[in-house]
RNA sequence: GCGCCUCUAGCUCAAUUUGGCAGAGCAACGGACUCUUAAUCCGCAGGUUCUGGGUUCAAGUCCCAGGGGGCGCACCA
């Protein structure tokens, strides 16, 4: 069926969508094989198509739902060209809103207008596309093939929103960095590396927004965020996505117990504005999320679910031995406060499931955060597992410049002893802690994480509309089309 | 990077315990049908079985190498 392209229009107005007729209470009571009277245009594609000589009837949808076409050869202008189009076409239609005899709602077509042709199919209609190459190469396929796949990205949009919302009401202003960084700090992450042709230098893209956000508040912005994309050049896992969205903040004269209040009641908002309750269903299992969350110390989390006591007092010997017998794999080079987190990460963390959050983590793992108020060696820090996983971490922000200089060198110093993943030392960012940075409470949250949780998903890939991939293997399909 | 699994028509999947002419449903294409809901019915067409070697009279199937993908480990706050 080649159709003259050139006959498409332009625009085409519509002034209804699929899912508002269908929730319209105005035809709700529309009696089956009655007529409303009212006059509606519409557009989407073509999903079925039921032709039955003199009559035929098409599933209609656009981003909102589906809507029933009816069309027959006496009422329906170029009734056998719209008989003739294939599923998947864009048409756009104008006509009645009536109820079928059989009961459903449905649009009975005056005229209809061809807006795109299909040329490929969108798989088979009833049972969608299952390989998961095409679904994440191609997800425009995936959006339309498998049910549920368009809903959890308009999740994710409301779940950004929903956070924007409530940070907007607490007084906070959002801002844009740096994405290319002249050293990638703030993290403890390996950076992709780039070239800056104008500057004859390398750059990297940047591995956490922490620093430049913190400048912003030496700067008088009290309350700040930004929501962005962060780049770590490391494993691709159902967890991980080497391109991932993370949302940071700092506030002002607040500490970690302040974000830990702010944490519980930003994604319960976040649920709220998508699930509609604070309570859902995450794997099968039933994850509350009504603040206040459980809060509980690093030790105290370990004893429980290893049976073990395990202090930094205990020295880097004992502790290593210990974490040896519980199954855990430490290097020789690991201080005491390496091997704790260790222990945490590898015995404790995915046997978590309603929200916890993990508080004051030693020092030595923790370059940017402050001293604990009343415990030597531990840090004011939290970390928010949520279902097993990490989906927030917060401190004290550190603004001491003197300590934080002796922090970022001792970082250096295990960098140039082969850590990379240690720290950089950015001296601009050391430079503006020296104009003076008030008490300030900060918190980083893996937004695509968060959307995990709130849409039921076990992949990260799942709501990550394209995740990484190898490249496009050449001379396979695509090569093909291009050539013919 | 290592281990295990996987790749068959546009899509979803079959193809007998060491191996014996590569099939079905959906989509597409031609046709019938005035209330369908994955419509139904008739007809037609559709293949480098991921790639390259090897074993065998015979390979989608067994072996080797490579590629893509999945899962786990490692890595990764």
């Amino acid at each position: 069926m080649v159709s003259d392209a050139a006959a498409v229009p332009y625009r085409y107005e519509t002034t209804r969508h699929a899912g508002e007729l269908a929730a319209d209470p105005a035809f709700s009571a529309l009696a089956p094989g009655a007529s409303s009277g009212v006059a509606v245009v519409v557009a989407g594609r073509l999903m079925t198509l039921r032709r039955h000589g003199n009559l035929a009837f098409a599933e209609l949808r656009d981003w909102t739902g589906s809507i029933q076409l009816f069309a027959d050869r006496s009422g329906t202008a170029d009734f056998g060209g719209l008989t003739d189009r294939s599923l998947g076409d864009w048409v756009g239609a104008e006509g009645e809103v009536v109820r079928t005899r059989r009961g459903e709602l449905s649009v009975r077509v005056a005229r209809w207008t061809l807006l795109a042709e299909a040329r490929r199919g969108f798989g088979d209609k009833w049972r969608g596309v299952h390989d998961v190459e095409t679904r994440y190469r191609q997800r425009e396929v995936d959006l339309w093939a498998n049910p549920g796949v368009r809903d959890v990205f308009l999740l994710r949009s409301a779940v950004v929103a929903g956070i924007r919302h409530f940070l907007a009401a607490r007084g906070f202003v959002e801002v844009e960095t740096p994405v290319l960084h002249p050293v990638a700090s703030g993290a403890h992450a390996r950076p992709f590396v780039t070239h800056y042709n104008a500057l004859h230098a390398d750059f990297y893209l940047r591995i956490a927004l922490e620093l430049y956000l913190k400048r912003l508040v030496v700067g008088g912005l009290e309350r700040v965020y930004e929501i962005g994309r962060v780049f770590r050049n490391e494993g691709i896992s159902p967890r991980h996505n080497p391109e991932f969205t993370m949302l940071e903040l700092y506030q002002a004269y607040a500490d970690y117990g302040d974000i830990m209040e702010l944490t519980e009641e930003m994604v319960a908002a976040a649920a709220r504005a998508t699930v509609g309750a604070t309570t859902l269903t995450y794997q099968g299992r039933v994850l509350d999320l009504t603040p206040p969350w459980r809060r509980a110390t690093l030790e105290e989390l370990i004893e429980e679910h290893t049976g073990e006591v395990l202090r930094l007092e205990l020295g880097a010997d004992e502790l290593r031995r210990r974490a040896r017998a519980l199954g855990v794999r430490v290097e020789e080079a690991d201080g005491p406060g390496k091997v704790l987190v260790e222990v945490f990460d590898k015995r404790v963390e995915a046997g978590l499931f309603d929200p916890v959050f993990v508080t004051d983590y030693p020092k030595e793992v923790s370059p940017l955060a402050r001293d604990h108020r009343s415990r030597p060696g531990y840090v004011e820090r939290f970390e928010a597992i949520v279902a097993g996983r990490e989906l927030a971490n917060a401190f004290s922000e550190l603004a001491d410049p003197d300590e934080q200089r002796r922090r970022l060198v001792a970082q250096m110093a295990a960098r140039a002893a082969g850590d990379e993943e240690a720290m950089a030392l950015d001296e601009e960012f050391l430079r503006a802690l020296e104009h003076g940075m008030p008490p300030t409470g900060g918190l980083g949250v893996g937004i695509d994480r968060l959307v995990m949780v709130l849409a039921d998903r076990a992949n990260i890939r799942e709501v990550v509309l394209f995740p990484a991939l190898r490249p496009f293997p050449a001379g396979d399909d695509a090569g093909r089309d291009a050539a013919s």
